[in-house]
DNA sequence: GCAGAAGTTCGATGATCGTCGTACAATGAG
DNA sequence: CTCATTGTACGACGATCATCGAACTTCTGC
């Protein structure tokens, strides 16, 4: 099976906002800008099954948020910083310092 | 009835990216931006019926991203910027900047 | 007071969503 | 080869969502 990834030109805003939309989803994502190196899908504790997390990380391909590659049985996800970035400047930036700073303020 | 706002401090980072995740939304967040003056709600051609648009505009409400006040029959609409920018600091710019490269680039 | 305008409220409906468990496929270690 | 690991596929479930129409409320103008 292909892993189907949406082009630079294909990103749609609404999709990669519903995409981020979800607290799981934006976890994973801050999770994965925290460290420049891929991580495999069980890297993140996110307290969900297997089969949700399998979900959570298809939205997030298909949105175009992420990228996965397989490493033999595992899969690499890495944050399309770029592609975003050139397609929606300044958006990823601006959402994950505002989840930065509102895990901040819920102390 | 008195209409409910969230307060600046109440604003949740999921709940906004939701409220402009919907397309309808985000256009009328769009043309709310695109001038000072707050509009009522029948002044933007959504073409949706009048009770979905009333249910637009109260996510958009209790998400914090309007203020809704009456004026007589009408309800005036305005952008929270000042608080979405506090709060998110940003965030409301990246988006709308990302629609509206995403709109010229849809041509 | 009455008619019209502007929104709301109240179901209802079909679609999508987040979650789960179970069964399955692919890969690496022994 | 066998087995444990890693993740996917497939329903299924309740919840939420976007949408609608019909009836209602509130206000303005005449």
């Amino acid at each position: 099976m292909t892993l189907h990834h949406p082009t630079t030109e294909e990103l749609e805003l609404p999709t990669v906002l519903h995409a981020l939309s979800d607290p799981q989803r934006l976890l994973i994502v801050r999770k994965l800008s925290a460290e420049p190196e891929p991580r495999a899908c069980g890297a993140f504790d996110v307290n969900v099954s297997k089969s949700t997390c399998t979900h959570h990380f298809r939205v997030l391909r298909e949105a175009g948020v992420i990228e996965q590659r397989r490493l033999g049985t595992a899969r690499l996800n890495s944050l399309r910083r770029d592609d975003l970035d050139r397609r929606f400047p300044g958006l990823l930036d601006a959402v994950l310092a505002s989840a930065a700073a509102e895990s901040a303020a819920a102390v």
